[in-house]
DNA sequence: ATGATTGCAAGAGCACTGCTCTCTATGAGT
DNA sequence: ACTCATAGAGAGCAGTGCTCTTGCAATCAT
């Protein structure tokens, strides 16, 4: 019960309250349920992990019983979707903006930013960074929403290449030594990085999986006895990846 | 019941059999009793992943009531744990057999089984990799026994770096830009690939984070929609790894 | 050989999970 | 004002990890 059920009744724009229980439309209780849902369901994940997310705990917080919980998500893994779903739009977020406050020109720059906006973000959400890069949960197939939500921290990744390569317009890369169309979904890489020439995209493909890889590999442990300082071990990692690329 | 019930008994030495029904001594029947755990667990894993692992599943197929088994494991984790570690030393095996084939002078053949090694084995075994590489389990800390298990694969790739080096004497490498004193245990690097410049580690850090990564990647299906062949994509990032740490 | 001790498994039970079903208020649209 | 769809309540099912007690059988010491 809110407070509201004693005493005169408070509208929504005199308390600031986004509970569903001030006055809406039907639609918009809907949404803000379902926001208020999500929202504590995130939490929960941030705290103990997303194997340890129980629907029932996330009514009880909410203050309602369990059952009611699937008037909003069908099922477990439909609520994890939704919230892989924001937090892919997050990361990316998060990541255009890191990398916007650089330079233009400044490719190597904003290169730097972009992959450190990966790591920030990743430490600080460690969880809901393994919810998307870490064992997918058993039997789901991410519905086409969430690839394209995925798609926005390589589109960042790609632009600093497609930009750097437009700066410097003779480009003395080493002659390929394979051809990419062989294994490579070519026409749908080109549109996202013009100017870059197909042989350079397995040294593309490398840095991004690198990126990613080193992320995993200091939330996920495995670096514990070789690494003592991450933060200084990923700059020049990164600062490598941006040689192997070619930036300037 | 085994057939052994009925008729002459079968030693276990005429029969193969592993079952605890054999005669043995009773430290004996405790271990064959765990590695029959560990077998039917494995394969549920390899099944149906490791969230839907149930103890009382691997029970029932071993004709036992659930609490029984934890004469065996005292926790579900524990049971992972001896899971993960028994994983880190297949694909620490695998990888090593795989590696040995290659003629020792050829470094670059070695590293490529080595790398091929991880990749065939992560696919043979696609959910005890992602038990190793994926999400660790929530408040999992790894016992110090599977962290040197892990290090079977590091300890290759680590030799192979370091036959390389020895094989031609001066390398020219490019001046360290930083000192990688500053962000890795150098001391404990050092003994495992001798005759490797440290200038070099970053390198040689950045391949083994690499070749996990695009594993992982390509397991975890954030490929999907880049790449079109898998398996020449792995030869061409290996390939292009064995470029950049600097192999013959 | 006999008695004490130890180890293994069974069975019942607790607190929890995801999910389904039926039922009842209450708000929305006619 | 009367339908009618909808959000939530409540009970319940089948499953989970794990604990505790009880009985049996193999081992060990005498």
């Amino acid at each position: 019960m809110s407070p509201e059920t004693f005493g005169a009744p408070l509208s929504s724009w005199q308390t600031g309250d986004v509970s569903p229980a001030a006055a809406k439309s039907r639609a918009q209780q809907r949404v803000a349920q379902s926001a208020a849902i999500k929202e504590v369901a995130r939490r929960l994940i941030a705290d103990k992990g997303v194997t340890n997310l129980s629907l029932r705990e996330v009514s009880r917080e909410l203050g309602m019983v369990s059952s009611a919980l699937y008037r909003y998500f069908a099922t477990r893994d439909e609520l994890l979707t939704a919230l892989i779903y924001d937090a892919y739009n997050e990361l990316g977020a998060a990541v255009e903006r890191a990398e916007a406050r650089v330079a233009r020109g400044d490719t190597r720059g904003r290169w730097r930013a972009a992959c450190l906006g990966v790591r920030r973000w990743a430490r600080a959400n460690p969880h809901e960074y393994s919810l998307l890069y870490g064992t997918p949960v058993p039997g789901y197939v991410a519905p086409s929403v969430t690839v394209v939500a995925a798609t926005r921290v390589t589109t960042v990744l790609a632009r600093i290449l497609s930009d750097d390569a437009a700066q410097r317009r003779a480009r003395p890369s080493r002659a390929p030594t394979r051809d990419v169309r062989d294994f490579l979904q070519v026409d749908a890489l080109a549109p996202t990085m013009p100017g870059v020439e197909p042989a350079q995209y397995v040294r593309a493909l490398i840095a991004w999986t690198t990126v990613f890889g080193a992320v995993s590999f200091e939330l996920f442990g495995h670096y514990v006895g070789t690494v003592t300082n991450y933060s200084r071990m990923f700059d020049a990692v990164v600062d490598e990846l941006a040689d192997l690329v070619g930036l300037a």
